[in-house]
RNA sequence: GGCCCGGUGGUCAAGCGGCUAAGACACCGCCCUUUCACGGCGGUAACACGGGUUCGAUUCCCGUCCGGGUCACCA
């Protein structure tokens, strides 16, 4: 083993100090869950709040999981939620490189070094059965444990194969310190001899992971809750390498129920699925950031953050530690708030290609269409079937001329359309307050309520019970001679 | 099963010893109205249970129950 000690000095010479640094450090699986997602956001929130720096780090390490393209995943996602990083394997960075498969002969080495200073050890065995049938004890009684520390490395130079284990002290306990789960103690007889070398010469997630974190400078480490029980052994390594702990930041799950997290298994969407159901990237954001996360003091009642408002805010002390279940219905009412809150010219260059995929007709104007139905839609995917109908009168039956609110029935309506129809060939213009003064005009004169003869032109125009917008409004937009045709077939429907 | 963590309405949640226990989603009414929405107003609905500590517990402690996590040469 060379155990060169510039190297070692050479590293931590290269990490950076005085700033906040936080890093999003995903395996690449080629699926960006929501639990991911929002661990990505508070890792970048932290970073960003304290003006401190973001790095993304790919871990790689496990050989028989890699996915074609899951890198890309990972990209695309982070940069269509604008959660930019300051460093990774893309842009470089002072302590390059960023993914874990790059940097095995680091591990190698620092693994050694345990070995040297002798909180870790050579294991020979085959394969970890003995914890098996050691009963009460999780933890097996390694034989290679107490190998005599030269025959062992004789071993390993004569090119034996072999794991390195940590060294787990037999007696007494560890306390770490989480930021949100406060001080947890436990014994050190329930931690096992964890391997940090695999016998392929990488390093398991948790090794890698503390190398990595130390020699990156991270201060915060924020990650699922599920590597709770793992942070006591990671405490000792950082005691082991005489390393200052980061602060731990442990996210409980995102759940699909009460007992299921997410998962891409169970068929829940992640990030690319929900925006391609229509959602909107930031209500996506804004609604996952607040399962698990919620301001406090003055801002307790607020609920809509942009990405900005989120960095100001957040804190960790507003973090839960319950899990949270993902409900897709407060999702679509943030979407929807969030369209209602665009602008009528942002909101029509959203809306229009959904317009356009129902409609192709060049007469109908998108633009009138966007207006009367940003108050009316939660997500954009929901467009085309709501505007189908100013393409191709649908098929109906004369049960819609019935509504008893307004006093209409087959034989009112077809009262009404006979005297809409000279009107309309008769307006001057046709404009929303032509066609809709002349109608009023008309119900006035026929001694009808507005309702009674609005329903009837509007089921005619549109074939359909339920449409964004009015009688005038339809009308408007069908135009005139479109109006009349449609009239006509609602009274032959009549006839 | 051992160890660790958690437990306020169906859901997200505020609360951090004294409150008629916020707010939002969903749901149900009413108003507005040219259908549906939007908007406005109102309503149903919660501190898992049992012991302590305390003048006083949703809040602190213990136990029970329930749920989750973890016990890999996966992350």
């Amino acid at each position: 083993m060379d155990l060169d000690k510039s190297y070692f000095e050479a590293m931590e010479a290269k990490i950076p100090k005085g700033k906040v640094r936080t890093r999003f450090a995903p395996s690449p699986t080629g699926y960006m869950h929501v639990g991911n997602l929002r661990t990505a956001l508070y890792t970048w929130l932290i970073a960003r709040h304290a003006g401190g720096t973001f790095i993304l780090r790919i871990e790689d390490t496990d050989q028989s999981r890699q996915v074609e393209g899951a890198t890309e995943v990972i990209y695309r996602t982070l940069a269509e939620c604008r959660l930019d990083h300051d460093e990774g394997p893309d842009l470089g960075g002072p302590v390059a490189p960023y993914i874990q498969s790059q940097r095995r002969d680091t591990y190698g080495k620092y693994a050694h070094l345990l070995v040297e200073k002798g909180h870790a050890y050579y294991c020979f065995c085959e394969k970890t059965e003995s914890e098996e049938d050691s009963g009460q004890f999780g933890r097996a009684d390694d034989p290679c444990r107490d190998l005599d520390p030269a025959a062992a490395r004789a071993r390993v130079e004569a090119g034996e194969p072999y794991v390195v284990r940590q060294r787990i002290p037999k007696e007494g306990t560890t306390t770490f310190h989480d930021a949100i789960f406060g001080d947890i103690t436990v014994e050190n007889s329930t931690l096992d001899d964890q391997v940090l070398l695999k016998r392929d010469g990488l390093p398991t997630y948790n090794f890698a992971n503390v190398i990595d974190d130390h020699l990156m400078g991270i201060t915060h480490v924020v990650r699922g809750s599920e590597y709770l029980s793992s942070a006591p052994k990671y405490d000792l390594l950082y005691q082991a390498f005489g390393w200052e702990v980061p602060t731990y930041v442990h996210c409980s799950p995102v759940m699909r129920d009460a007992q299921n997290k997410m998962s891409k298994r169970h068929g829940d969407p992640s990030y690319e699925d929900l925006r391609d159901q229509g959602y909107l990237t930031e209500a996506i954001l804004n609604y996952v950031a607040l399962l698990g996360w919620s301001p406090r003091g003055e801002l307790a009642e607020r609920e809509v953050f942009s990405l900005e408002d989120l960095a100001q805010a957040f804190d960790l002390g507003g973090m839960s530690k319950s899990p949270a279940i993902f409900d897709i219905d407060k999702l679509t009412h943030f979407n929807a708030l969030y369209l209602r809150a665009m602008s009528p010219e942002d909101f029509a260059r959203a809306a229009e290609p959904y317009i356009r995929q129902a409609v192709k007709n060049p007469a109908i104007d998108a633009a009138q269409v966007t207006a009367l139905l940003q108050a009316r839609c939660e997500k954009l995917t929901e467009i085309p079937e709501k505007v189908d109908f100013f393409e191709a009168l649908p098929d109906y039956g004369v049960e819609l001329f019935t509504n008893k609110k307004s006093k209409t029935d087959p034989e009112v309506s077809k009262a009404m359309l006979q005297a809409a129809i000279p009107m309309l060939e008769s307006l001057g213009e046709w404009s929303q307050d032509s066609i809709h003064d002349g109608l009023v005009a008309l119900a006035e004169s026929l001694g009808v309520k507005n309702a009674t003869l609005m329903w009837p032109v509007r089921i005619a125009a549109a074939g359909k019970a339920v449409t964004p917008g009015g009688a005038v409004e339809i009308c408007r937009i069908l135009g005139r001679e479109e109006t009349l045709r449609r009239i006509r077939l609602g009274l032959d429907k009549l006839a």
